[in-house]
DNA sequence: AAAGTCCGCAACCGCGTGCCA
DNA sequence: TTGGCACGCGGTTGCGGACTT
């Protein structure tokens, strides 16, 4: 037994939406709002639509503030990054992207910037799930190109969160990065804290068009094991306080300082906007937690090996 | 120039979830 | 507590334009 339908289809038009149509969607909602109530307003609008086509073509097209074209290299590491670490939720990364649609940003990655990914990494890489293990990483290191990107980790010993496994000498290997690309400006990306160690990536543009990444594993103060950032500090990705939802959404301002436990400082409030994320630290960490696709270190317990997963 | 193929985008579909009576 | 309803989300589809042969 199926759901009951939300609309009756017989009556309702389907296909491209027409200017005519676009014109008494977008009157209705600047006069009255949506209501609250989707189903009814294509009634109370005079349209024969679905009341969830009505509330998608406003929301993917129609309403204001929207940016339509070509992607820039920051939205799309800020689209690599958060769906390296919390797979398809397409409506988290729209709320980081202002002016952006999750249907866009899932149209975008399917055709290109999936496209994109799978020629920086290798084919065979692509099979889930993957594990890179840092000795067989230090092993396949190859000599540094100006397009290559470098990981390092660096071991803190104050941390409570060793890791277990050995991290031969020297403690700086060259990989493909997934994150990178041949083009991308100064970057952090999301990081995340295991066993007292942080990943951290940031890349910056070359003349030449080039990319260099410096990924760094870093122990931060006050970090636990698990805690989260997304974003940065970097300017690209400051004024984190967009927030995709419909406009007569409720939305969630929640608190987040960007996966640290210890307060703001001025210069970081200034760069991540006083609005915070959509999202907070907790509920990020319960994505992560249940994602499928998560990209990060992880200590293998039994063999006692640092283990990238991606 | 025509036919076939590919690609990108807009829209649809159905499920999960939250709210409310 | 429960059932119905509406919304939001992510996966999928289909159309139309671009490109190739």
């Amino acid at each position: 037994m199926g759901r009951a339908p939300c609309c009756d289809k017989a009556n309702v038009k389907k296909g491209p939406w027409s200017p005519e149509d676009d014109e008494k969607l977008r009157d209705f909602i600047e006069k009255h709002g949506t209501g609250g109530n989707w189903i009814s307003l294509p009634h109370k609008a005079g349209l024969k639509r679905c009341g969830k086509s009505c509330r998608l073509r406003w929301l993917n097209y129609l309403r204001p503030n929207l940016k339509h074209g070509e992607f820039s290299e920051d939205e799309d590491r800020i689209i690599c990054t958060l769906f390296g670490s919390i797979g398809s939720r397409w409506s988290i990364i729209a709320s980081q992207l202002p002016g952006r649609t999750d249907n866009d940003i899932k149209n975008y990655w399917n055709t290109k910037l999936k496209k994109k990914m799978m020629g920086i990494m290798n084919p065979s890489a692509l099979k889930k799930p993957h594990q890179v293990t840092l000795s067989s990483m230090l092993q396949n290191s190859t000599p540094s190109t100006s397009s290559s990107s470098s990981l390092s980790l660096k071991r803190n010993h104050s941390s409570n969160h060793q890791p277990h496994g050995p991290f031969t000498s020297p403690d700086t290997i060259s990989y493909e990065s997934l994150l990178s690309g041949n083009s991308c400006s100064t970057f952090e990306s999301l990081y995340q804290v295991n066993c007292g160690f942080m990943l951290e990536t940031s890349c910056s543009s070359s003349s030449d068009g080039s990319c260099n990444n410096n990924n760094q594993m870093n122990h931060v103060k006050g970090a636990e094991v698990g805690d989260v950032g997304v974003g940065g500090f970097g300017d690209q990705i400051g004024g984190l306080s967009y927030l995709s939802s419909g406009v007569e959404d409720t939305q969630k301002l929640v608190s987040s300082n960007g996966g640290r436990t210890s307060g703001w400082t001025g210069e970081e409030s200034r760069l991540w906007g006083e609005s915070p994320l959509e999202y907070g630290l907790e509920e990020i960490k319960e994505l992560m937690s249940t994602s499928s696709c998560n990209n990060f270190m992880f200590d293998d317990s039994k063999t006692g090996e640092m283990v990238m997963y991606y």
